[in-house]
RNA sequence: GCGCCCGUAGCUCAGUCGGAUAGAGCAUCAGAUUCCUAAUCUGGGGGCCACAGGUUCGAAUCCUGUCGGGCGCACCA
C-alpha cells in the first residue's frame, strides 16, 4: 500500500544519510509526516523530515532537505523531488506506483482499508447500555451509533474488539420499572387504573408486558403484596425491556457481543472483592460526604458511608460506593465492572452521554487503582443531539411518556440517513438533528451524494455489460492524468481508516467519502464536455476496460467506507 | 462558585502529530442535460478562525486569561 511504501522510501532515505555521514544516528523519527499537500500544485506527496530533524541533525532544514531529495528522486516509484518553502519535501509518483495501488484494491476487494497495526491487542467498548426501563429513544441513537462504527473502525485495524452493552437492572429504576409493570398486569386482569401515579413509568409500551405477565401468571398476584411480586416482576420486565432495546438496535444494524448484567454482577459478588481490594490498599475508607455545592438540598444530614478516594487521582471529592441503606451505588457497581472488563481486554473504550461527564473523573480514577495503571481507559463522550422539525425543538420528556424512539425515527428517515447523520460530525459536538432536513431535503443528504456515487458506478459497469466491455486491468498504461487524480484520493482510504481508529473518530471516514465521492462525480461529468474522458467508449474497449477497472475499484473503496459506517452501498437508485 | 465540552463564511460543519494561499455542503448569483443516472457537474461573491497575551522557524491547532453557548455538580442512574 501506498502510504507505507512511501514511509519506508523515507526512512531509508534517512538510513542512507546516516551510513553517508550526513545524519547521526538514532534521532528520534516519530514526528515525521506523510501526507499528500493540501495544494495539489505542490505535489502528490509531501513531508516534513527535513524540518522535524534540522534541529537535532546540526543543519539548517532547507540544506537536510536538499540532501533528503538527492535520496528521493533516485527512486523508481518518485518522478521528481523537491524542496519547497520552509523545507517542505514534495514528491511526485509515478505512474507505475498508483497503477499497482489500484491493481491492490481489486485484488484486496472488501480488505482494501483493513490492516494489522493494531493486532495483539483487545479492545473492550461499551456503548449504548441504556437502562432497561423502555424503548431505546433518540437521546442513545448518537452514543450507539459512534460505539458501533468506532468498534468496525478498531477492528478493521486489527485489534480483538469485544463490544458490551452494561445492563443497570440493579437500581431503583427497575424497581419503579416492576410497579409500572405490576399495574399493567392488573389492566390486563380487567381492572380500571386510572391514571399512571406519579413516579411510575406511564409508557405505553409496558402494556403488552401487563398482559405477557397476565397471561403467565393468572390473578395469583392480584392482591398479593409487593415482597411477594416484586423481583419476580422486576425479572420479567427487564426481559421484556432488554428483548425490546434488541430489536431497536437490530433496526440500526447495532451489534454487541455480551449483555453484562449489573445484578449478576452483584450476586457473584464481584463488587465485595473490589472493595475488599481496595479496602486492603487504603483507596476505600468510612466517611462523610461534604454538602453538596452550587445546589440546595433540602434534607441534607451527614452520613458516615465507604468512600472511595477518588480525589487522589484528580476528582473533587471522595466518592461513595454504597448508600446508607447498604446497598451498592451507581458507581460502586460501575467500579467492579470495569475492573471485570479489564480482565479480559487491554484497553477500555467507555462511549458515555455528555450527561454523565461529571463521573468520568471518578471512575478514571477507579480504573486506575484497580487495574494499577496497566489497562488503557478512555471515556469517550458524545455530546446531545438536538431533535427538531423545521427548526422547532421536538419535545422529549420521558416523565410523559412522549419521547421519540429509535423506532420511530428509522421507519421515518431509515437506518443508513440516522448512521450516516450521526457520523457526520464530531462526537464531542453538538448537533441538531431536523427530520425535516434530512427528510424533505434528501437531495442534499451526505449519505445520498455517497451512496449515489456507487450507484453510479454499478450503473455504468451494468451498461458496459450491455456493451460487451468489462473492466481489465490489461490495458492500465492508457490511464491519463484524471484517472490518476482519483487513484492517488482512493488511495488515501488505508491511512484515512487507520489515523480515524487511532484518533476515535470514526467520522473522519464520513468526511473522507464525501471527497471520494465527490471526485468521483467530477471525474465522471467530465465526459459531458469532453467526450474522450467518459468511461464508456465503445470504439475504444481498451481505455475503456481500463476506466471500468478504475470505477469498479473506486466503488470498492467507497463501499468499504460505508460498510464501516454500517451503511448499505446502493446497487441502484 | 467548580468541573467537562464547544466557539471557524449568512446557516450547518470539516480542518490529521503545530505546516505552505483556512476548506466543503446549504443559501445566493451565473452557467452545463440530442451524451455512461442532472440525486450530478462548472464558475463567482462571501473570513479579525470569539477576544487578548504567550510558546517557535511556523499557531485555527499547544499554554494562560477574558467573553459567549451547552452539559453536569445526590447516597439518583
Amino acid at each position: 500500500m501506498l502510504f507505507p511504501k512511501f514511509q519506508k522510501h523515507i526512512d531509508d532515505a534517512l538510513n542512507s544519510l546516516v551510513r553517508d555521514g550526513v545524519l547521526t544516528d538514532g534521532l528520534d523519527r516519530k514526528n515525521i509526516t506523510l501526507e499528500p499537500p493540501r495544494d495539489p500544485s505542490h505535489g502528490d506527496m509531501s513531508t516534513n523530515a527535513a524540518m522535524v530533524l534540522s534541529k537535532a541533525a546540526g543543519m539548517k532544514p532547507r540544506d537536510l532537505a536538499e540532501k533528503i531529495v538527492a535520496k528521493l528522486e533516485a527512486l523508481d516509484d518518485v518522478t521528481s523531488a523537491d524542496m519547497a518553502g520552509p523545507g517542505f519535501i514534495n514528491m511526485r509518483l509515478s505512474d507505475a506506483v498508483l497503477i499497482e495501488e489500484l491493481c491492490q484494491i481489486a485484488s484486496l476487494g472488501a480488505d482494501y482499508g483493513r490492516s494489522n497495526v493494531g493486532s495483539g491487542i483487545t479492545v473492550n467498548v461499551e456503548y449504548v447500555s441504556a437502562n432497561p426501563t423502555g424503548p431505546m429513544h433518540m437521546g442513545h441513537c448518537r452514543g450507539a451509533v459512534v460505539g458501533d462504527a468506532l468498534a468496525d473502525l478498531l477492528e478493521s485495524i486489527g485489534h480483538k474488539v469485544i463490544r458490551e452493552y452494561y445492563v443497570n437492572d440493579a437500581g431503583s429504576q427497575v424497581d419503579t420499572l416492576a410497579r409500572s409493570a405490576h399495574l399493567r398486569y392488573l389492566e390486563a386482569l380487567g381492572e380500571d387504573i386510572g391514571d399512571i401515579p406519579e413516579g411510575l413509568y406511564p409508557g405505553e409500551y409496558l402494556k403488552p408486558v401487563g398482559e405477557a405477565l397476565a397471561q403467565q401468571f393468572g390473578d395469583k398476584y392480584r392482591t398479593a403484596p409487593e415482597s411477594e411480586w416484586l423481583l419476580i416482576f422486576r425479572r420479567e420486565a427487564v426481559a421484556k425491556m432488554m428483548d425490546m432495546i434488541r430489536r431497536d438496535l437490530a433496526l440500526l444494524g447495532i451489534k454487541h457481543d455480551i449483555f453484562s448484567s449489573e445484578a449478576d454482577l452483584h450476586d457473584a459478588g464481584k463488587a465485595d472483592a473490589a472493595e475488599a481490594e481496595l479496602r486492603s490498599r487504603d483507596l476505600v475508607y468510612d466517611g462523610e460526604l461534604e454538602k453538596p455545592k452550587g445546589k440546595t438540598v433540602d434534607d441534607w444530614e451527614p452520613v458516615e458511608l465507604p468512600l472511595f478516594r477518588s480525589t487522589q487521582f484528580g476528582d473533587d471529592q471522595d466518592r461513595p460506593i454504597k448508600k446508607s441503606d447498604g446497598k451498592w451505588t451507581y458507581f460502586g457497581g460501575d467500579l467492579a465492572y470495569h475492573f471485570q472488563k479489564a480482565q479480559s481486554a487491554d484497553e477500555l473504550i467507555d462511549i458515555w452521554g455528555a450527561d454523565h461527564s461529571g463521573t468520568v473523573k471518578r471512575i478514571k480514577a477507579a480504573v486506575l487503582a484497580l487495574t494499577e495503571g496497566k489497562t488503557k481507559f478512555d471515556v469517550k463522550l458524545v455530546q446531545m443531539v438536538h431533535l427538531m422539525r423545521n427548526g422547532v425543538p421536538e419535545k422529549m420528556s420521558k416523565r410523559s411518556g412522549n419521547f421519540v424512539t429509535i423506532a420511530d425515527v428509522v421507519e421515518e428517515v431509515g437506518k443508513d440517513v440516522v448512521r450516516f447523520t450521526m457520523l457526520t460530525r464530531k462526537a464531542d459536538a453538538q448537533m441538531d438533528f431536523d427530520f425535516a432536513k434530512v427528510m424533505d431535503a434528501s437531495r442534499d443528504n451526505p449519505v445520498f451524494y455517497v451512496q449515489y456515487a456507487h450507484a453510479r458506478i454499478q450503473s455504468i459497469l451494468r451498461k458496459a455489460a450491455e456493451e460487451d466491455i468489462s473492466p481489465s486491468d490489461k490495458h492500465l498504461d492508457l490511464l491519463e492524468s484524471e484517472d490518476f487524480d482519483l487513484i492517488k484520493l482512493a488511495a488515501q482510504f488505508p491511512r484515512i481508516v487507520e489515523s480515524a481508529a487511532a484518533a476515535r473518530e470514526p467520522h473522519r471516514v464520513a468526511f473522507y467519502l464525501n471527497d471520494l465521492a465527490a471526485a468521483f462525480h467530477s471525474f465522471y461529468n467530465l465526459g459531458n464536455d469532453r467526450p474522450e474522458k467518459r468511461i464508456i467508449m465503445v470504439n475504444a474497449p481498451e481505455i475503456t476496460s481500463a476506466r471500468l477497472f478504475l470505477a469498479k475499484n473506486i466503488g470498492q473503496t467507497v463501499k468499504n467506507g460505508l460498510s464501516l459506517m454500517g451503511v448499505e452501498a446502493a446497487e441502484k437508485m
